[in-house]
DNA sequence: TTAATAAAAACGACCAGTCGTCTTTATTTG
DNA sequence: CAAATAAAGACGACTGGTCGTTTTTATTAA
């Protein structure tokens, strides 16, 4: 009961977390502005986290998680071929920033880009949470391969590797542009091309 | 005299922001760090930009200057063609950022993340400086697929966008991976093999 | 002396984090 | 089982310090 409420509060907080850190930028939201947003008081804050670096931390894995379950239910469809899977994952992704009216854009991006370098214990969760990421990916490339409509001559792990930088990059272009633009050229010119046979 | 001192302030201002925001990010630098780093006080901060953002917003533009004209003078190397003189461009530049030990990165993809919709200013500085760069690019591509050496099935514009987000995304990769791979793989995929005829 | 520029001082708002205190739960003792 | 005690959790007020910006004073140039 008691414990419950306390895991309630840190899902609350990490699920908040998510979004105001996404919008704002790590040094751009105060933790009082997430406290109040959970109506948790802000003595109550270090009884969840201990500090605000290791709270982003946290952050960081409760924000990749979903995508993650995401793209394997897609990639376990047994209907699908695994690239056609990959496409519709990220077509998926694509109509969700369109709703958000490419506000945000990625966590992840955001937050390699302003504390990648300076935080090492964000830097560690960013590099759990990305490679976690990249590896379903190659892992989906690599099915793709087997079934013959991938390329071989690229290894899936770089391939992967390609797909995360390339839709991180036309994720920063987006936000700028406020374009659905840069973010379908990536799938079509790696997907719908480059990666296939 | 004074005239010629206000300029000496106000660009070694803008010197001082390149690396600052660079490394530490717009809300991750207070203005007195700045001032300090030049020794200006602080109420003359004002004497020179009328807020923080749009010193932001032109530190983004001086910050890519520097690049573009390295980009043409490999262009406009006359004993190359255009797809070594990039290949040549780009070498340098991870040579640079290897020297800085992954630090930093690149202005524009850090500030694109961190408040590339948060900011009207910073936003339209961002668009500007990105789409001059890309421009060049793609004046570089096109000379490449004039000369022989691109494939001409894709738009030179459409491929220096792809350059540009893979860039960018490599970059951030590099910043958490500590390792210059990420951008060395961004070379050897973009223009060793998928822009090549 | 006047107008323009520079810089000092001060502004309220906000920052991450800590404090002592109070309440609730868990453990020990009779 | 009950009472006493200990431990843990929750909490708002407050810390020193910094934020970007504005107002006021000092300096310079015309």
């Amino acid at each position: 009961m008691v414990l419950a409420k306390k895991q309630i509060n840190k899902e609350n907080l990490l699920s908040e977390g998510v979004q105001l850190l996404m919008q704002q930028g790590y040094h751009g939201t105060g933790l009082k502005e997430i406290l109040d947003a959970v109506q948790i008081p802000k003595g109550s804050f270090y009884n969840y986290f201990s500090s605000k670096e290791s709270y982003a931390a946290e952050v960081i894995q409760h924000y990749i998680n979903p995508f993650i379950e995401q793209l394997d239910s897609h990639l376990q469809n047994p209907e699908l071929d695994a690239l056609t899977a990959l496409n519709n994952y990220f077509n998926e992704l694509i109509v969700e920033l369109e709703k958000a009216e490419f506000k945000g854009g990625c966590l992840l991006g955001n937050l390699m880009g302003e504390i990648g370098d300076t935080s090492d214990l964000c830097q560690k969760s960013l590099q759990l949470a990305v490679n976690r990421y990249k590896d379903l990916l190659a892992t989906g490339l690599k099915k793709a391969q087997m079934e013959g409509t991938a390329r071989i001559d690229k290894s899936a792990d770089d391939m992967a590797d390609l797909l995360v930088n390339t839709w991180q990059g036309a994720l920063l272009r987006m936000k700028i542009e406020q374009s659905a633009e840069p973010i379908k050229q990536c799938c079509n010119d790696l997907l719908g091309d480059y990666f296939r046979v």
